[in-house]
DNA sequence: GGAATTCATGAAACCGTTTGCATGAAACCA
DNA sequence: TGGTTTCATGCAAACGGTTTCATGAATTCC
């Protein structure tokens, strides 16, 4: 692989006037100019980008850390980021920690070895001290999809609170009245919030919240299953499932139509984040969508705007952006 | 950010001790060693990882290009590629081109400023003469899932023919006798060889090829739905359909169901991939099965061989690793 | 007890860029 | 014509590690 300096010897100047007119400099004459271009092609020269990121302090490349690509959310947010970050020349790493804390932390000891430029993580927890830390080094971060909220990260997430009230509400105005909750990750901060815009609506209604129809998300989907069958035999039959994702509402649709049930008929089932798959079941989901694309793009977006605020050495303040959520009424609501 | 030198400086030692008592050489005195863990730890120190690729003429980061991260099967290879490259420390940058060649080539050309030690390829076209440019100059490369077989890559994919021709065997041996064929981007050889892969199982079985029941990949997927519902109406009515992957067997349901047939009493249907979502139609699809998790982490396996082999100037012989498939029945098929 | 060996350590070169500063030629001006 | 400005170019120092080689002290051996 050739060098600078081979292409210097071979236009007969010295290394820095190649970098000169390589990078577009003003002071390189027009017939050096051309010579050096002209002894690269022959080359087949390209610069070492290792040791241009040694130089400039800056390696053009951040990392994106969320618990699997295998969940049906991540494939887009990550699309949104790559393309975002690609029209801006960053290359993405992918960091996959499989909601497992020392593959995240590995990850995060990583990327303070001076890899990357900054990082967006969609793996937040109440307890991620790691990334606190790593943020407070001056490190720029950009959380997704999962926040913790109150400590000043710069974040792009929808209002799950909202959304999730919004949605029930829907449910009670089509006229369901015992409206069960499947609730997901219980440390995770956008399941309580959706459980509190669940709690809100009922509220709102004039429904009084019964406990025995909350199921928490102990255990696997297996579990689940079980749980919403029991509902209806432990004479509980609720009218709606408000999932509070929809690998979740997938999973209630099997128990349901497993124990005889219709849907909607006889039971509605409301679902969140709006995946791919949930058009494609049987009957199609009604659920929340999320902008998962978009806020992808947001992130990388605010990302950049950080990077280059830490250059340049201006402060640089973060905020909460809330991207609009929207329901996709189909057809598995009465 | 500190430096080595820092760290030498607390310690009292040169630069080059640093070095040596942090890589484990041997040739540290304890007490040595000692202090300068100490003082690393102090200074809350973490080497600059690209410092120590350019002197090292290696990166320990790989590249992975896939069409989309979006189409169902490459999470499932990515994670194989990742969990296999963390176990070696190895990085994963990932890029999608969307199946766009220029993106794809602006990729490529980014790889060549040695970013990274190789790179794993599920976007292999015939014309993709760019690859094969990269390879010529010592670039270690694997391809997966996409192949092009008669040029020496290194290679994991699954046999193609064989898996079509048996799962459209099984079909034949269920009592299917006019058996339509939906097919995938004619270019790609591995949809080439599901459809050659068909008419073997057919020859096989001595049922005539019969070209009206070969619906080509032309326009998205409405033209796929039209195609199929204008097969029965213009009285060619198959009794099966093969879809050459899962997406196309998921409209070919819906095309059907709309028309008010039934599958599978009416209509077999089958497809390829085994993509999380098949299990989950109505009805459950049978289709072939491909190991992608393994797919990918054998691709990084092969791929460290290589890196390996190129590092200590060792030949190594590139080879077609072909996987085994298996035919998942489930209840969309009679 | 002196020569040979072992061992820990430091100095300096190197990886391939970018860039501040020095230099020298050409152009300009009085 | 001589001094100043402009401009293209080269030299050398960084960036932060690793590694070769030299050095000098401690240990071993006869």
């Amino acid at each position: 692989m050739n060098n600078i300096k081979d292409v210097a010897r071979r236009a007969g100047v010295s290394a820095s006037t190649v970098s000169r007119a390589l990078s577009d400099k003003t002071c390189v004459s027009e017939q050096t100019r051309a010579r050096i271009l002209e002894a690269a092609a022959e080359l087949n020269y390209s610069p070492n980008i290792i040791a241009k990121s040694l130089k400039m302090g800056r390696t053009n490349t951040v990392a994106l850390i969320i618990p699997s690509i295998r969940n049906h959310i991540f494939p887009e947010i990550a699309c949104g980021v790559e393309d975002e970050a690609r029209r801006h020349g960053i290359t993405v790493i992918l960091c996959n920690t499989d909601e497992n804390d020392a593959v995240e932390k590995e990850y995060i000891a990583k990327l303070r070895t001076q890899w990357v430029d900054g990082v967006i993580v969609g793996t937040m927890k109440p307890d991620s001290d790691h990334i606190r830390r790593l943020r407070d080094e001056g490190f720029p971060i950009v959380l997704t999809s999962r926040y913790y909220g109150d400590d000043g990260f710069d974040t792009v997430a929808v209002d799950n609170f909202g959304a999730a009230r919004g949605a029930v509400d829907y449910l009670i105005r089509r006229g369901c009245r015992r409206v069960a909750v499947a609730l997901g990750m219980s440390e995770l901060n956008i399941y309580k919030d959706r459980f509190a815009g669940y709690r809100q609506a009922l509220a709102d209604a004039g429904i009084p919240f019964d406990e025995a129809l909350v199921i928490p998300d102990a255990g696997g989907s297996d579990e689940l299953y079980f749980r919403v069958q029991s509902l209806f035999s432990r004479g509980l039959a609720p009218d709606a499932v408000f999932a509070t994702n929809d690998p979740k509402a997938i999973v209630v649709l099997r128990a349901l139509r497993d124990a005889g049930l219709r849907v909607p008929q006889d039971v509605s089932v409301l679902g969140f984040d709006n995946i791919e798959l949930s058009a494609m079941l049987e009957p199609p989901l009604t659920t929340v969508s999320q902008p998962f694309y978009r806020m992808g793009a947001l992130a990388m977006k605010k990302l950049i705007c950080q990077i280059e605020a830490k250059e340049s050495g201006e402060t640089y303040a973060p905020r909460v952006n809330l991207m609009d959520t929207e329901l996709i009424v189909r057809k598995s609501t009465r």
